[in-house]
DNA sequence: GACAAGAACGAACGATCGTGCTATGAATGG
DNA sequence: CCATTCATAGCACGATCGTTCGTTCTTGTC
């Protein structure tokens, strides 16, 4: 149910997630779908901390087995990419959301907002990690490092989603290297 | 008219501009305004070429008008920074309105596609030029510079209005800054 | 001053929105 | 075996959506 619901969230943003149009795709009625969530509010926070969940399972967790340093920043961003391209259909939830949610107050912002700042947190850990291994120069700034990564990701998708451009892949990887060789020692 | 469409587009997105609180906001019957455009997607059309009137005028008119060179780079940057704080309420009306209409056809994105992509080429032409002054390492490549500074734009949307970071403008200046550094010979 | 043209209007339409009510049916615990 | 709970369904509500229609008002032309 939730599912479905980030999935076509994905597409049409969460206000185009309809209570009508979800209990369609998940064959229920408006009224029985509607029971589990008591509002529509509580449906779109349901989405996004089901997408959250997705998200660390498909692409942190993974990412933070890999070994400590540049490989690991290298894990995080290629899950990272597979994540945006493949995991939904309309692409990363969390970019859809953030650009509809930003002006507005309420618990769905709240909670993007802390899925946001979580993420760069972890990757800025990742960076450090990559730093006390000596991969990457101990002056490196880990939030810059970290707001030039979430930059990145937000080309590719711009590329990949809006222009269908086959070379958002080639080119996000490409600006990460330059990231990486700016870094490095 | 338009002027107000795109003011509240840019808070609560193409999609959110309904035609009953547009009326209201600019003192006009429903019908009165709707016989203007005819359609809701020839509204949303409009609006978008507005902004794009508006965008060319401000951001990338004074920034042509600036020294070749990496001056007009650093023009260009710091008028689209400004374009993207205080232009409209709700930041980059662009922002939003990909990510409502990537996963959809029509004439809609059709036109936000033209405008990103003749934003891309010219952020190509201007440091094309910036490599024809000297400024810049001769093998630049131009194209994947423009999708850097797009990552980095995107970046501080998401930075400034997501987050409210304070740092925001900060943190893209230093990326804009270490992206030169990165390209000069 | 008569008249065509277009802008703005009020009212209404069918559809869909989120959200309540009430009923039913199946599972569950005493 | 009965009582209770809970997921689901049906139906209806007020509101709002985009859109249409017929009418009024303004404006410029002859």
């Amino acid at each position: 149910m939730l599912d479905q619901a980030a999935r076509t969230a994905s597409e049409v943003g969460l206000r185009g997630v309809t209570i009508g149009t979800l209990a369609d795709l998940t064959n229920m009625s408006k009224s029985g779908l509607f029971a589990h969530f008591g509002s529509k509010e509580s449906l779109q926070l349901a989405t996004v901390q089901h997408a959250r969940d997705k998200f660390v399972e498909l692409v942190i967790r993974p990412a933070l087995g890999a070994p400590r340093g540049e490989p690991r920043v290298r894990a995080l961003f290629e899950n990272w990419l597979e994540w945006d391209t493949h995991a939904l259909p309309g692409g990363c939830l969390f970019v859809a959301a953030a650009a509809e949610f930003d002006d507005e107050t309420g618990p769905v912002r709240d909670e993007l907002v802390r899925n946001q700042v979580d993420l760069g947190e972890t990757i800025a850990r990742i960076v450090r990690t990559g730093i006390a291994e000596g991969h990457l120069r101990d002056d490196v700034d880990s939030e810059q490092f970290a707001f030039a990564l979430q930059g990145i990701l937000l080309g590719f998708h711009q590329y990949s989603r809006l222009l269908a451009d086959p070379l958002a892949a080639h080119r996000a990887r490409r600006a990460l290297d330059a990231l990486l060789d700016a870094a490095r020692p």
